[in-house]
DNA sequence: CTTACATTTCGATGTTGGTCGAAATGAATG
DNA sequence: CATTCATTTCGACCAACATCGAAATGTAAG
């Protein structure tokens, strides 16, 4: 599939949309993500590989972990104009709020080496 | 599923936003529409139903048809924005295209009675 | 009323998609 | 180099979905 029904598809799942209202919080590596969500790690790295896909977010390596960013700063106009809409929605899902209140106490530090 | 998660995922797919880019030129009965995707009626009308679901739609009667209309006057938020997103694509997708011009000389008295 | 016909509902089918666990990858560290 | 560990890939499984044809619905017209 090809343009914007794609990027209408990735965004039409809950755990992604989770993922991208987590990430307006900070940037996130993949373990802070499936701590937060109660997901299988291979799930929640197919999840954001979907997401990169369509070039709602963007990686980089920062020493052991892959950071994950909304990608705020790009000239696709749509993305643009989906992640600002996105960003708009205050939500009032009891889900949403508390996956971001979870992320502003994760340390990926913690998490991911101990278990 | 409730929410932006589902209205992206009735978006999610390419006949459906074929179905949104035809109403932008006009309101379309069923067999009009079902004319120009090349698809079995109760498919279309499952669709149809979709988009109504989520409020991207609205139908009407008139005489022996069903009319669709986009929302276009909703007081949802992100109907609105995310009609206007969707109007302002201006799609270099030829099937969109082609879409738009059948929409444009189809006539739901010949189509849908002598079909 | 009865017929015609646009539309919807229903049941079935094949495909796609989300999820998991296990194995593979790859990079940082000792 | 070998090890550790975050991440990704792979194979499998179940649920959700798009699609169709047939049957049901309901309404307009004869």
């Amino acid at each position: 599939m090809r343009g914007l029904a794609k990027i209408f598809k990735v965004l039409g799942d809950r755990n992604r949309l989770r993922i991208v209202k987590m990430l307006e919080v900070r940037p996130l590596c993949v373990c802070e993500i499936t701590a937060v969500l109660g997901l299988a790690p291979s799930t929640v790295s197919n999840h954001l590989s979907k997401l990169k896909d369509v070039g709602l977010i963007i990686d980089e390596k920062e020493n052991k972990w892959v950071i994950h960013h909304l990608n705020t700063n790009t000239n696709q106009t749509y993305i643009k104009e989906l992640l600002s809409l996105i960003m708009n929605w205050i939500s009032d899902d009891p889900v949403i709020r508390t996956d971001r209140e979870k992320v502003m106490v994760v340390d990926r530090v913690k998490i991911c080496s101990t278990g």
